[in-house]
DNA sequence: TAACAATTGTAAAGAAACTGTAAATTGATT
DNA sequence: AATCAATTTACAGTTTCTTTACAATTGTTA
């Protein structure tokens, strides 16, 4: 079940998008408080379908929240707020929303526009070569075989799996999994991705599955 | 460029969007009979990147339109329709549209949903000349043939595609790829360029990419 | 046009940067 | 304290980048 993550402060407006969300066969986790929101999203993230963002929250402008999350993940926003002027929705587009509704708006329209998009970003392949994902469960198989990751093993794994055939940069990999400044001396990433390769079996020296990248990070050939 | 698909009956609104679109980079394609878009796309759907189309039409309705359109092509529909009734949305959406827009809207809106959509579905791959670059992946490919190129090389020839028939001193390909400071006792961009020539196939002395311009530094033949 | 100077092409060698991973250390959890 | 995960350290091995050197080419000048 596709499980949206809702922050919005008002908690009328909350209670609102929830039972309308929940009726449409929806799971949503909902914060009134940013901060709250964005550590369980760092820890979660990959477990969460879609944003729906309010930008008036007490603490950090919404957009900042939507910039926040942007560097770490690249999962579809829906902007919800009641400014609806143009400069509001241009930067709202420019953070990286993928919709933007004004309010008052009929929380139909909402459940319209979550299908819509996730009908485009949804059907990522949990099938990724030999590899399955199980997002529920946190867990991945190859060729059917259960892997033993610890969590930063899993979300590196999961990354590269569904950036397949990108080249991921340390850094990158380093702000999506941990959120932590990378530096550049830092060889975590590469002992990471060392003791993933003798989890899956891989060879660094001749790689089936994920290849180095000289001087920026690394790929997973799919 | 982006191809835009424009079926729109109005025809001040249609001058009016083409303008705008045009303004922002755009190309747009623009019919206000759907029989003749529809076989229009029919015969080239690869070329257009999304399509803006507008529900009220003589001869056919634009829901119809919208169903012929899904049968035999995945490309993203955003909706530009005076019918702003929740039913017409649900039917839209339904019909496999991916965004809504209720006239009256403004321009600017329609482009930030466009750029919006386009960010997560089209595919980022240039082609200049022979030569086509991935920056996903980082990769090039000359005639369909992979290139193996190191870091440095990628950049330079990517700088050189990017920069089709200007010329590039060795101070601006250096600062551009590596930030390090040049100094013109320095062979080191003449190496690369070596190198890249052998590799891409192309002679020094009778150059079909890659000129060399005397006292300067180069350029790509586009 | 002959002689000279400046610039380019590239092979080869050396220097620098990067990767892989074992082992040690730190940190968190119980 | 014992255990497991994450990070840091260290170093060997590898790849890439830069420098050097010299021949070939191009431009300039008498």
């Amino acid at each position: 079940m596709q499980k949206i993550l809702l922050i919005e402060d008002d908690l009328d407006m909350q209670t609102l998008i929830i039972d309308y969300l929940e009726n449409y066969g929806f799971k949503v986790e909902a914060y009134d408080d940013p901060k709250e929101a964005l550590s369980h999203f760092q820890q979660n993230k990959q477990t969460y379908s879609l944003l729906v963002l309010d930008l008036m929250l007490p603490q950090i402008d919404g957009f900042d929240v939507c910039k926040k999350i942007r560097e770490i993940s690249n999962i579809p926003i829906i902007i919800s707020s009641a400014r609806s002027e143009m400069s509001d929705k241009i930067l709202g587009f420019d953070f990286g929303a993928d919709d933007y509704l004004a309010k008052p708006y009929e929380p139909r329209e909402l459940v319209l526009r979550i299908n819509s998009i996730l009908r485009r970003t949804a059907p990522k392949n949990k099938q990724i070569g030999d590899f399955e994902i199980d997002e529920g469960k946190m867990e991945i198989k190859v060729e059917g075989l259960l892997l033993d990751l610890t969590k930063i093993e899993y979300d590196i794994l999961h990354l590269l799996l569904s950036n397949s055939d990108k080249v991921l940069s340390r850094e990158s990999i380093s702000n999506a999994v941990s959120g932590i400044e990378y530096n550049s001396k830092d060889r975590t990433i590469d002992m990471h991705i060392s003791n993933i390769r003798q989890k899956i079996g891989d060879d660094s020296k001749d790689p089936k599955y994920i290849k180095s990248v000289w001087g920026i990070g690394y790929k997973f050939i799919g």
